[in-house]
Parts: structure tokens; C-alpha cells; sequence
DNA sequence: ACAATACTTAGACAATTGTATAAATGTCTG
DNA sequence: CAGACATTTATACAATTGTCTAAGTATTGT
């Protein structure tokens, strides 16, 4: 499980971001809009979304859609439940 | 979802010494001594982790034995399931 | 080609974090 | 109670991270 995925998840603005997309798809502006800071910041934290494989992008014209890369989560999902989680009431 | 809790995963010392306490319970010590860092630091984890509700602590004379909280487990592959995986196949 | 829009990348800075050493706390045994 | 052992807490420091502003890249429309 790689490192990078766990320390992606530890930003609450990047835990929204990931709520929204869970959603629907969406533009980086479009999620930009929702957080109060800075257009900039908010795509710093979708270049580590995305470097943890937590999302991909696909360029729509002007615009870079963003959306959720749900094999990832069903791994992380995997992990807690075969290491962590009691087996038989998951 | 405790943001306390995401922070504990994201270093991978604190997700080794989850993985060794998810083979059995451990005492500080016993913990420690599989780190290449100081005995303090191994310490400065597992009060994270204990801040972060992931383990739970008890005292035997000298020693203090940690033990994993599984309940809280189960809840992080709650939040991963209803909110990012697909649902019909987790 | 130019300007406008959408987004990312670079550089700087303050806040947080992981680690170390040293000191403190708690427990047992003689 | 003194000393040994187990562990935590305090303090300091370097590394990482989140945020900002400014500059850069990509696409569209005129």
C-alpha cells in the first residue's frame, strides 16, 4: 500500500475534495469554487490526489475534468478489512 | 470521520506498528525494539495513534501492553464503502 | 496573432511533524 | 527507600507540508 496514498488522505481539504468527486465529476473550477482558499492551493492538493492515483483527469477543452479512481479505494477498503478489521462483521 | 485518525495512517511507522499489533497484543518495549529509531519516538507514535483512538493501552506492572481498537477500524471501512467504492462489489 | 479563460508550476514562508537527547514518571524488588 | 527497569514527557531541530502570490502553459474565440 503506498505511502503516498495514506499521506494524500490525511488532508481534510483533500478528504472534501474526494467527497465532492464521489458525487460527480467535476472541473478543478468547479471544485476550486467550493473551498475558501486560494484557486492555486486547490490544485496543488488535486496534483497530490492525483500523484497517490486517487483521481484522474481528462482535459475537456479549456477545462480538466476530475474524477474518482474507485479500483484505489477498493484496495484501501481491502487493506483495513484483511489487516485490521475483525473478519467476521465487517 | 476524525481527522486526527488520517493523520495517525499517514506515517508509515505508525502503519507498522498497526500491522504488528494486528498479529497480537504488545507491550511498548516489544514494539519498540523493531525500530531502527530512538524507544522515544516509538513512544511519540503510539501516543499518536492512542490519540487517534486506534489502539488502547493497559498497564501490567512495569509494562504497558497495546492492543488494537478494531471498532474504529471497522468504521474507517464504513466511511471508504458508503462514500468511494463501488457499491456492488467491495 | 492576441486576448481571455482555465488551470498548473515555481518560489517563498509559516505551521506541523518526525526524530533525537535528556529529564520525568511509574512500578517492582531487595 | 534506593536502584533498576519500562515508558512517557519536554525541548529542540531539521524536514515536510499547506498556503500564498506570481509566472507559466494550454485552449478557445475574435
Amino acid at each position: 500500500m503506498e505511502d503516498s496514498l495514506f499521506r494524500a488522505l490525511a488532508d481534510p481539504t483533500r478528504r472534501k475534495i474526494l467527497e465532492l468527486l464521489s458525487e460527480k465529476d467535476r472541473t478543478a473550477g468547479e471544485i476550486a469554487e467550493r473551498f475558501p482558499i486560494a484557486f492555486a492551493s486547490v490544485s496543488h492538493h488535486l496534483g497530490v490526489l492525483k500523484g497517490a492515483d486517487l483521481v484522474a483527469t481528462e482535459r475537456e477543452g479549456q477545462f480538466i475534468r476530475y474524477r474518482l479512481n474507485t479500483t484505489v479505494f477498493q484496495e484501501v477498503v481491502r487493506y483495513f478489512m484483511t489487516r485490521f478489521s475483525e473478519k467476521n462483521n465487517a
